[in-house]
Order: C-alpha cells, then sequence, then structure tokens
DNA sequence: TTTTGAGTTGTTCGA
DNA sequence: GTCGAACAACTCAAA
C-alpha cells in the first residue's frame, strides 16, 4: 500500500529555503501535495489589493516552478479555506498537513478552528514559524504585558537572539500526480486592459529566486551607507525587501542572516549600516507584535483620544493626493512612484502620509486604504502601524508637532531634483532648487521650461504655512 | 508603589 | 549661516 500523503499548505511563505513547514514535511519520507489557496470570501479577512495580487501571481508562477523541480506540483484552489481544506484532505486522503503561521485576528481564527476540525478528524496538522524573528507573544515586558514603544521592544526581542541559521532547500520532494489544480491565469490576478503593470514588470522580479538575487545585490553593494543613504530616494540603498517579506519569499531569518554575514567585511558596510537595517527588520517585528496584542489596528486609533479629532472629509483633496496632482513635486512623485511601481521609497513614503494627515486633515485609514491596493509590499501589520505612527495616534508615534515640510524634505533628500524628475516628467527641465517648488519659480524660467502652473502642472492645493497652523490647532485641540 | 529616565525619521524662530 | 530652544507634556518600562 502507497504511503498516504503529507498536505503542505502555502500561505504568505512562498519560498522552499528556510521553509521548515516543507522541510519537515519533506523529512517524513511520505508523498508530498502542496497546495495554495487563494480565499477571496472568508469573514473578516481582507481581499488583497491590486498590486499585491499581481504581485501574488508572480510569485505563485516561480514556486510552482520550483515545486516542479524539485519533484513535486502546486496545486491551487479557491474558496473559503474552513470549506476547500477540509475537502481537499479527505479528497487526497492526507493524513497530515503543515503550514507556517500566519497572524492576524481573521487569519488566526481560521486557522484554530481549522485545526481542531482536522485533528477531530484524526489528521495530523503541524504548524511552524518562519514568518517573523520573534513569536508576537514571546517577547513581553518585565511585567509581562505587550510593549508600545519600539527600543525597549527590540531590545527584549534581540536579547533572545536572531542569528539562527536558515534551513537549506529540501533537495527533492516525492510528489503525487493527478490532483486538480485551478490554472493561475483563470484567478485573473493580473491586469490585461488597461495594463497598469508594465511600470511594475519592469521595476521588480518576482519570485524566490530573484528575491534571493535582490538580497544578496543589496548586501554585497547597497548596504554600505545604508544608515545614511536610505534617506535619500534619488540613491540606491533601500533594500526593496518588502514585497518579498510580504509573500514570504524570504525569511527575515535569511535576511538578518545576509547582513550580518557581511559585518565584518573588509571596506564593507559599518556596523551603524547593519544595525540600521536590522533595526527597520525589528520594526516590522513590532508592527506584528502591535497587531497580535491589539487586533484592530487597522482600523481603530491606539490612542483613543484621536477619537475625536476633528478630521475633514474632503473627496477632492484625497483624489489629488492619491493622483499626485497635489502641487508639490516631492510629494506627487511619490503617489506616481506608487501608482506607477507599486511602492514608494520609505522616505517619501512618511512625507505623503504626513501631507494627506496634517496638511489636508484627512483620516489616516484613507490612506492606509489606498496604500492597501497599490503597495505591491501592502501588509496589515506594517501598514496599520505606520500610518497610526505618521498620524500620531499609534505606538511611539511622531509627536503632532511634527510636519514634514515638503519643500525642505526635498531640498535635504533630493538635492538635485533627480527623484522629483524622474516621476513628474513635466518638471524635468526645472533645476534642483527650483523642482520642488514652481510656485515660487520666475515665470520666465517655468515658461522656458514648458511648465504652466495650473496648466501642466498644479497649484498647491494647501499653503504650506496655512495648513501647518491648521494641523497644530487640530491636534492641540484633541489633547483636550 | 514610586521614581526615574527615555522615547525613529522635524520645523521654525530668534539670537 | 549656525545653533539652541520651543513645540507638550505624556506614557512607557524598569528599577
Amino acid at each position: 500500500m502507497d504511503a498516504a500523503p503529507v498536505l503542505v499548505w502555502f500561505r504568505n511563505d512562498l519560498r522552499v529555503s528556510d521553509q521548515p513547514a516543507l522541510s519537515a514535511a519533506a523529512k517524513t519520507g511520505q508523498p508530498i501535495i502542496t497546495l495554495y489557496l487563494l480565499d477571496e470570501v472568508s469573514r473578516g479577512t481582507r481581499v488583497l489589493g491590486g498590486a499585491a495580487r499581481w504581485w501574488l501571481a508572480g510569485s505563485l508562477r516561480e514556486h510552482a516552478k520550483k515545486m516542479k523541480s524539485l519533484g513535486a506540483s502546486l496545486v491551487l484552489r479557491r474558496g473559503e479555506a474552513l470549506k476547500i481544506i477540509p475537502a481537499i484532505v479527505s479528497e487526497t486522503k492526507t493524513v497530515r498537513i503543515h503550514w507556517t503561521r500566519r497572524y492576524g485576528k481573521a487569519e488566526e481564527a481560521i486557522d484554530r478552528a481549522l485545526a481542531e476540525r482536522l485533528r477531530a478528524e484524526g489528521v495530523e496538522v503541524h504548524v511552524y514559524s518562519s514568518s517573523l524573528l520573534h513569536e508576537p507573544e514571546d517577547v513581553e515586558t518585565k511585567a509581562g504585558g505587550p510593549f508600545r514603544i519600539f527600543t525597549p521592544y527590540m531590545r527584549a526581542a534581540q536579547a533572545k537572539g536572531d542569528s539562527k541559521f536558515p534551513l537549506p532547500a529540501p533537495k527533492e520532494l516525492r510528489g503525487v500526480t493527478g490532483i486538480s489544480s485551478d490554472k493561475l491565469e483563470d484567478w485573473k490576478l493580473e491586469p490585461e486592459k488597461p495594463d497598469w503593470a508594465k511600470d511594475m514588470l519592469v521595476a521588480w522580479t518576482r519570485g524566490e529566486d530573484g528575491a534571493h538575487a535582490r538580497l544578496r545585490n543589496f548586501v554585497d553593494e547597497e548596504l554600505k551607507g545604508y544608515a545614511a543613504g536610505r534617506n535619500r530616494p534619488d540613491q540606491d540603498h533601500v533594500s526593496r525587501l518588502s514585497p518579498r517579506l510580504r509573500f514570504g519569499e524570504l525569511s527575515p531569518r535569511q535576511v538578518c542572516h545576509a547582513a550580518y554575514s557581511v559585518a565584518g567585511r573588509k571596506s564593507g558596510p559599518s556596523t551603524r549600516d547593519v544595525d540600521k537595517f536590522i533595526s527597520e527588520i525589528y520594526w516590522r517585528e513590532f508592527s506584528y507584535h502591535l497587531l497580535h496584542h491589539y487586533p484592530d489596528l487597522g482600523t481603530k486609533n491606539l490612542q483613543s483620544r484621536f477619537d475625536r479629532f476633528p478630521w475633514r472629509k474632503d473627496l477632492g483633496a484625497l483624489k489629488s493626493w492619491q493622483r499626485g496632482e497635489t502641487g508639490y513635486p516631492l510629494v506627487d512623485a511619490g503617489m506616481r512612484q506608487l501608482w506607477r511601481t507599486g511602492w514608494i521609497h520609505n522616505r517619501v513614503r512618511m512625507v505623503v502620509a504626513s501631507f494627506l494627515v496634517k496638511h489636508l486633515l484627512i483620516d489616516w485609514r484613507e490612506g492606509e486604504r489606498w496604500f492597501w491596493d497599490t503597495l505591491v509590499d501592502a501588509d496589515l501589520a506594517n501598514n496599520a502601524a505606520s500610518w497610526q505612527w505618521v498620524a500620531g495616534s499609534g505606538a511611539d508615534a511622531a509627536p503632532y508637532f511634527r510636519i514634514f515640510n515638503p519643500v525642505t524634505q526635498a531640498e535635504n533628500f533630493d538635492p538635485e531634483g533627480k527623484y522629483v524628475r524622474e516621476f513628474v516628467p513635466e518638471l524635468a527641465n526645472l533645476r534642483g532648487g527650483e523642482i520642488y517648488k514652481p510656485w515660487a519659480t520666475p515665470p520666465a524660467t517655468l515658461s522656458s521650461a514648458g511648465v504652466i502652473l495650473g496648466k501642466n502642472y498644479p497649484k498647491p492645493i494647501v499653503d504650506h504655512t496655512k495648513a501647518r497652523e491648521r494641523a497644530l490647532k487640530a491636534f492641540k485641540e484633541t489633547k483636550d
């Protein structure tokens, strides 16, 4: 009699190396079925945004190839987890199922219910952890509660160690044939017409191999100078690993390991560069820690006094922000980079987010929603925690009087206007110094650069100084 | 329980 | 041009 199969259910862990759920399945020696389930119906879960669907398509395509090369095949199914998983388990006579823990209130509830039901039916359920360095509940204050300040969180987490060696990929898998699967193309995860993903295709290589190539390149070339260079959207000193971590093409352990491994290298990155980068990985950990302890992080102010904040409803301003037509070149460049490539440089993310919340006084949830739909790295924990941080309602948040000046930020971090020029081509003929404040540029200069304010580039939709005063006043009121 | 020190990322103003 | 202070106290975490 042929041995009964093990089912490996992939979710946000689309990789084969440092993949404990898969490695453990391979070790059993039993035949392996691998599965990805597109669940857009389970209650309480969020449907993927457009950009993330695009990423998922590429990541799955690569993952399926990888499965094939190892001797298995990736089965694709669609529907509600609580229905489909038990069905496929009984259809394939699976005796054992492996998955990697995922986070979020609804997701964890589904997984708990599933595990209970499957175990009751005599199926072994094995859950592995590899999407975070530390489980959210494992890091506690001395008093036994959650952290709400980043630095002590990181110290406590790091004290537990984070330099374990990543697992190698299994050499081969004993696959099972004949299990019916959806066709990836039928899921229509990628746009056809209009094909808004053309620029994204150029900007990104999806899938595990591409992720490793990016990681290698980052630690070998760009990590050196990261501590300061990470703030420069006109330079290449950021990792661009966020979508890879989002879909689990890489594990955070692999990322840290790669960064630590170049730390002592001659003429390599400084300790400061490496530490700074690792701390960014820890911000991701901290976001999951917060989401775990405050499951409504995506919808509810962490600081409840913000519940009475006088947010404005202004659909016109929101649309201008979304389209990158605020009249502030750095803000517009960021929003257009987002729309075109599915990603924004971190420094510019803060500037555009601050602009929405503080200059326009629009609720951070509107921004969160837009980012959710347009970012390839859209991730509930990071997105929610970061928006709340900018708004001031979150953990260890920016103080209310910290209002980014979009002109000063451009002067400091895109001094030649290289970044703005790339994403706001109608201003390309203006020089650094002019390009980030066209309204203050002499008309003759503008017209010789082909810029007609209000025609081919908007006038500012708000005046910085007035908007700043309005925001300070509004935030001040929230305190009383 | 109370005390103490500290906390991602800025801007503006006036000396 | 540079530099320090004000912005606002407040809450968190540990001793």
